[in-house]
DNA sequence: CCCCAGTTTGGAACCGGTTCCATCTACCAT
DNA sequence: ATGGTAGATGGAACCGGTTCCAAACTGGGG
């Protein structure tokens, strides 16, 4: 049998020096004579030799070269398009990339307890969830750098997204298209996950009602579990109201293709019947013309990872909260306010 | 300033035992005595004692409860939908999951050759690429269990896709509705990946085409870059052909986007000037509407963990190839051929 | 009362790296 | 020649667990 591996000292006998020097080369330190990093490297060739990160990792509390993700339904569009990001820029360093998926509150309050503990990770970026104090003061305690994306909390670095302008936005489009019955349709506001997004979104929709003179019809208001079938249900409720939304604004792109169907289904055209417009700008929203608000979703993975590592440099980094800008992208399915159908 | 935390010789200090019995209690040896694990219990929980995963792992070369996942472009949606299962069946396990995404050849290579070595992973799953002999020693060597996941060798168990099948279903479904001029639009075949799928639909695609005395036209096999972007190019070759294909079957639902945003640009209809069937059945084509070959993306996530754990309980287990069937699914983007447009 | 087997326990050695101190050279300035 | 200094090197100690051998304790049989 081919032994499992050669060690360090096996390395430093056949190079005829001692484990240090190994060491030294290995860790690419300046005082080491080229003529001894050349045997040792010959030797460490000659052995097929490779470090043991585990090993490495023990002594001196090193790295573990890997980052922990902490994220909430990774497989939905919006997230996988940060996800992208965040991998983009980490093949491009020498961390592995650890991924923690949420499906339960229960689960993510395991993952804050158990992740700092297990120093399995050298640093963790948390996405859209909302670490509680408590939370935030283990992380301290053991040191583990955290990085926030899509969440926030005053004392760890963040990225928001601008959530209560692209409400604003999306609601202020549609009332300069003539629309005045604007339904929003959204996850579950007080979502046991704390997420915050359907309810910023929720703020700027009414900052654009109020603006323009509009009341906020609580009727027009419908929320459930995310998803498209969900979204289908809702907007057929909205459809059946005596006075129906003439537009709808979903929280996700992901939802407006429900409400898309739903509208269909009724009969009913978009945006010639009914408009709609979504959130995130996903990849397939460019192919069925869905007019949305983005929120650089890939250039937000992007962004995290380089906040993260910079926290890893630097641990005493400045805490910064840095706001992602969202901005309208009009596609097809808004349209003016078809009077005739009103 | 809180200590980072407490070793288990503080653990055998306060608790006044020697370490080795800390050890024992932590790993539940039946010989300890019930008062001297009560103590240490005691002594444990005073100091919120809990055990180095790290530490553990060097000495004893134990588990370190995490699996790998080695997978090409893991945002395509085919790939997300299959690490969707993965995930679901691993949250259900002790296991973490650690994600290692390939975008070149040269990375593919070099993840086959760190990740054994560094076990900071209990077993890999590797998706859709195909490890070469001189890996799978390795492998073994390094006594990594491996599954692989759309992919095959020999000495590894591994979960296949029926693609010749799935080719040969697309292909004759399309004959079925009276279509002769079919194109089929691919990946590279020879990718620099050693991906096999593209390549044996295309098997499949020929088979059932000399099943039915069609001449296979190289002038219909368009390959290139996966993408809709990519795809919608290569459609429109198709189309500027003197002798444009009725009928157009693809490698994937993406690139089925692609064909048919590309055959709408020119003016055409799906189905009624040109079918359209893809591949897959990701999350998005029941919403468009895509005929399609569905291959249980999320059920073979499922079944590539179960292979895993089971490869990691038993190591000499038997080597086993199962077989993933495909099925069509018929939506509305293929149709009978129209004499009228032939 | 002694001996032996079985149970429980302590603690040294080990896993494979890093770190740091002591030592050894080589070379230059005085 | 002599001392001083910087650079290169060896190797013991250490990281925090597990493992295993030896020793202590226990109780029953002769």
């Amino acid at each position: 049998m081919a032994k499992n591996s050669s060690t360090i000292r096996d390395v430093a006998e056949l190079a005829g020096v001692g484990v240090g020097t190994v060491s030294r080369v290995l860790n690419e330190s300046p005082s080491v004579s080229a003529e001894t990093r050349r045997k040792v490297l010959a030797a460490i060739e000659e052995l097929n030799y490779r470090p043991s990160s585990v090993a490495r990792l023990l002594s001196s509390g090193g790295k573990s070269l890997a980052i922990g993700l902490i994220v909430p339904f990774f497989t939905r569009p919006a997230f996988v398009e940060r996800l992208r990001g965040i991998e983009a820029s980490l093949v491009n360093s020498p961390y592995n990339l650890v991924l923690y998926n949420v499906e339960t509150p229960e689960h993510q309050q395991e993952l804050f307890e158990r992740v700092p503990y297990e120093q399995r990770v050298d640093g963790v970026i948390v996405m859209s969830l909302y670490p509680s104090d408590a939370d935030v003061e283990r992380f301290a305690r053991y040191n583990l750098p955290v990085v926030l994306v899509d969440a926030y909390h005053p004392q760890l670095p963040s990225l928001t997204i601008d959530d209560i302008n692209g409400g604003r936005l999306a609601t202020q489009y549609l009332i300069d298209l003539g629309h005045t019955r604007i339904a929003y349709l959204s996850d579950d506001i007080d979502s046991p996950f704390r997420f915050r997004a359907s309810a910023r979104r929720l703020q700027g929709y009414q900052q654009a009602l109020t603006d323009n003179g509009i009341p906020f019809n609580p009727e027009y208001h419908k929320q459930g579990e995310h998803g498209r079938y969900r979204a289908r249900h809702l907007t057929t409720e909205l459809l059946d109201l005596d006075d129906p939304p003439t537009a709808i604004f979903t929280a996700s792109d992901t939802q407006a293709l429900g409400t898309i169907e739903a509208i269909r289904s009724k009969g009913l055209n978009v945006p010639g019947d009914v408009s709609v417009i979504g959130y995130d700008d996903i990849t397939i929203s460019s192919y069925i013309g869905l007019t949305t608000i983005s929120q650089s979703l890939y250039e937000t993975g992007i962004r995290g990872v380089r906040a993260m590592l910079k926290r890893l440099d630097q641990k005493n980094a400045e805490v910064t909260e840095q706001v992602i800008p969202v901005s309208l992208v009009v596609r097809e399915t808004a349209a003016p306010l078809n009077a005739a159908t009103v």
